[in-house]
RNA sequence: GUCCCCAUCGUCCAGAGGCCCAGGACGUGGCCCUUUCAAGGCCAAAACACGGGUUCGAAUCCCGUUGGGGACGCCA
């Protein structure tokens, strides 16, 4: 039985590293039929709620990664807020200092950093030196009596640790470069280390998926399972994702809260299959996946151990082409709120004009690589009759002649049966033969006059959409108007 | 500084000894389609970091160098 498990701290929002790695959770769990567990790592915090982890929560609902057991769902290991835990944490580091795995340590936090930065200054890596592993009785007494405060160190064992990782392969890392790390604070707080492997135990977790910057801190964590008496789970360590110039991804490179993606007019479906490319492969050349597709073809060892830079144009192209194939009913479900907000909306568009709206999709989704787009696309068909834009109307508009022979245009189509695609393209085209004016110069002034722009869908359709009465209405204002000089 | 990970086109990936003078995608350039802009179709430029091995044969295995990244906290 597969149990995995996403832990983010609260930070407040998800961003797409963290996105990633929930999404390799969430896949290996559906993938197979096993359990994706919510934890919040917030020891740290002073208080937990669900406020903390709206953003997180918010960005993994859009996703659609849905976990089986976290905080507001619940499950057999509730809580799942790990400072709802601490006192387990406690009672584990305590039982490892009776177990003689651990020891207390009466060392200030300040003597440590002084010594380190000692170290530090002539170049040399500082490790705890064990001071207080070595003390006598007397002295713990002591030290006791004068109520020193004391934290927990774990007693690191000398010998290697290796450990199997599904992506990198076996790890090993020499203990000697390990320190007694502290798993309890003087503050009788539990450390990360501690808190992760408690946890993770108690929540039975079988497969750590997580960031490579983990790595290093796996061992340690290792040691902590065996003085636990556990066998540890299988680890697989994800490559970062990187921004342009390599570095790790952050807010200088531009959006990192997928919810940011969201509002900038991107569809779940394509940040998914775009994160999921990003560091993982199905073993051939299929990049065009949707949700259930990647349960299917998802496994870990498809992931690469290389760092990936993030490549916004790349995303772009995934969600034109989510965009394109979803249904235009979907992508209406998806636009209402956009809408609303543009006052764009009204309510004959979910009922009498459904059709018409859909017809209006159709033809505008394979054009837009973004919703905003869409929305932008959209507003000719939407409002009573749109402003002509300045700079299209000096470029098709300027000339009298073709002017009024919109005019002449909107006579011809107020009777042409039927109002459709070819019977409009041959009447505009006889009123440009007729007039001695190119075809293409009256198509374009037609598209200013009725769309406002000098850019559309294919003009005829765009004007069978429109509908007889309102594209006659558009090109007649065209009398009274008067381009800028 | 120490430890660890990584190394194929600008970017993301394919490639698990001969199928590779390296394949796909994004992006870039060109052409076609065309009423515009897209979309779509076709074509092009573009990479196995370097040096040693192993082997009849290496992008693929081993070692080293270089480069990039990460970790070294009483942060998570």
């Amino acid at each position: 039985m597969v149990r995995v498990r996403f832990a983010p701290s609260p930070t407040g929002y998800l961003h797409v590293g963290g996105a990633r790695t929930a999404l390799f959770n969430w896949l290996y769990a559906r993938r197979h039929g096993g359990t994706f567990v919510l934890r919040i790592e917030d020891t740290d915090a002073e208080r937990s709620s669900w406020d903390m982890v709206a953003g997180i929560v918010d960005g993994l609902r859009w996703l659609g990664l849905d976990w089986d057991e976290g905080p507001d769902v619940g499950g057999p290991h509730a809580p799942y807020f790990q400072s709802q835990r601490l006192d387990r944490h406690r009672e584990l580091a305590e039982r490892l200092v009776r177990d003689g795995r651990a020891y207390y340590c009466y060392c200030t936090a300040d003597e440590m950093q002084r010594k380190r930065a000692d170290a530090e200054g002539r170049g040399e890596t500082w490790t705890y030196d064990r001071t207080c592993e070595r003390r006598s009785a007397d002295e713990i007494a002591a030290l006791e009596a004068s109520g020193t405060p004391r934290a927990i160190r774990f007693r690191v064992p000398p010998g290697e640790t290796p450990f199997t990782d599904l992506v990198h392969g076996p790890i090993a890392f020499d203990n000697a470069n390990l320190e007694d790390f502290v798993i309890l604070r003087s503050d009788r707080q539990p450390t990360y280390h501690l808190s992760v492997v408690a946890d993770d135990i108690d929540m039975a977790i079988t497969h750590v998926v997580r960031g490579d910057d983990h790595i290093s801190n796996t061992p340690k964590q290792v040691l902590l399972y065996q003085a636990f008496g556990v066998t540890p789970p299988a680890f697989a360590h994800v490559p970062l994702i990187l921004g342009p110039d390599k570095k790790r991804l952050s807010k200088r490179h531009g959006a990192t809260s997928v919810m940011e993606y969201h509002r900038l007019g991107y569809l779940p479906e394509a940040m998914v299959n775009f994160l999921a490319l990003l560091g993982w492969s199905p073993g051939n050349d299929r990049e065009l996946f949707s949700r259930d597709e990647l349960v299917a073809a998802f496994t870990l060892e498809g992931i690469s151990g290389g760092n990936a830079v993030f490549n916004p144009e790349k995303l772009d192209w995934f969600n034109q082409q989510h965009i394109a194939r979803l249904s235009s009913a979907a992508l209406l479900a998806r636009l209402e709120t956009r809408l609303e907000d543009a006052g764009l909306w009204t309510d004959d568009l979910a009922t009498t004009r459904v059709g018409w709206i859909l017809s209006v999709l159709d033809l505008l989704k394979p054009r837009v690589k973004k919703l905003d787009q869409l929305l932008d696309e959209l507003r000719p068909f939407l409002v009573d009759d749109p402003e002509i834009d300045p700079s299209a109307a000096q470029k098709y508009l300027s000339s009298g002649e073709v002017r009024s022979l919109l005019d002449t245009l909107a006579s011809a189509l107020e009777t042409v049966e039927p109002f459709g695609e070819a019977t409009i393209e041959a009447t505009l085209r006889a009123t440009a033969e007729r007039a001695g004016v190119k075809a293409a110069a009256l198509i374009h002034a037609t598209r200013v006059a009725v769309t406002g722009r000098a850019v559309s869908a294919g003009l005829f359709q765009v004007l069978v959409l429109l509908g007889r009465e309102c594209v006659v209405r558009r090109l007649r204002r065209i009398l009274n108007y008067t381009p800028a000089a």
